[in-house]
DNA sequence: GTCTATATACGGATAGAC
DNA sequence: GTCTATCCGTATATAGAC
């Protein structure tokens, strides 16, 4: 088992940590101990609990960075780019349901560099998705409600998802994502 | 200034600081300096850390299930059931919007019967919402999406609504109102 | 790569003076 | 009602042996 492998499932063992606790309740201990070995040994592996917090977030922030600029590059109608957006947060929702807590809840927690790029990425994802709602409501696509009502209105939702995803159980993703898009877009009524 | 507002106020500042920073990030002592006092005199109103947050978290925990009770007995169909729940959840975040961070992200931290308490009335809430949503499906109100999906995409955005109130000014109340009725019920497209 | 031992800081909380 | 002084537990992190 090599350094970068360890290192990952010190991530991984603490995404899951920080989920059920938040970040300032899980301490290195309990993470060393969830492992199975002490806490001293783990600076072998990550300079320290800030890091781990870093990699976690940043490495996440980065994914939907990308996945926005995938879907700003697709050609498509804003609604085609609505129903991606969906789409994206559903995949990475079930691929990463542990990180996200951290994402959610403890980005305040990060320090200096690593605190103002993960601000930055995030509010140019929330003007990306902005621009695409304004663009939609133009177009005659969207109806004309405020923008910012269905932007946080979406976003909400999306971001959320990871604390029920799990405990509804096997809800087959493509099944969710079509349910989703449907609720998110056409409404209930 | 008697004892019982003195608490009040303690409560008050806190809520603002665990807001910000979680509730195990805010020490008796940011709390104290927040005041002008020392952390010693903390405690001439309360008996310790704990009791702030339960006092927080279970005043909120009860105006939204005496809320919801009262959406109940209002005895409209569950389609008005459902827009009174919405208004419901934009009152408590206009009056309450500071608190409601802790609700929603340190209620863990609650202890013994604190959170068994609020879990219990937390599980009550979204089993009456689901109640609502069900009859409403079977009565024809509403459109046979997934329950749960309903059910969460609506709670998300209602749960997460003091995170960008603030953010966005000074939006009318009724205003407001009005365009997350439409946003939730009727979609965007 | 993991251990024990330890440095150092900060947390919640209490005692007792004023 | 607030203060100073202090107890005591726990936190992150480091040093050095194995």
């Amino acid at each position: 088992m090599n350094t970068a492998t360890r290192k990952e499932e010190i991530v991984a063992v603490a995404s899951s940590l920080f989920k059920e606790k938040g970040y300032n309740a899980v301490s290195m201990r309990d993470i060393a101990q969830e492992m199975g070995i002490k806490a001293a040994s783990l600076y072998n592996h990550i300079s320290g609990k800030q890091e781990i917090l870093s990699t976690l977030i940043l490495y996440l922030a980065r994914k939907f960075t990308s996945g926005m600029q995938a879907v700003i590059d697709s050609g498509g109608t804003p609604l085609d780019k609505i129903k991606e957006v969906i789409e994206m947060h559903i995949d990475i929702t079930v691929n990463h349901s542990e990180a996200l807590a951290a994402l959610n809840n403890d980005w305040m927690h990060l320090e200096n560099e690593d605190l103002s790029n993960f601000v930055r990425m995030r509010e140019d994802y929330e003007d990306n998705f902005r621009k695409i709602i304004k663009q939609g409501i133009e177009e005659g696509d969207l109806k004309p409600r405020h923008p910012e009502v269905i932007l946080f209105s979406i976003l909400s939702t999306l971001r959320t998802l990871y604390l029920w995803y799990q405990k509804r159980g096997k809800l087959d993703v493509n099944v969710l994502k079509k349910d989703m898009v449907a609720v998110l877009l056409e409404g209930i009524v």
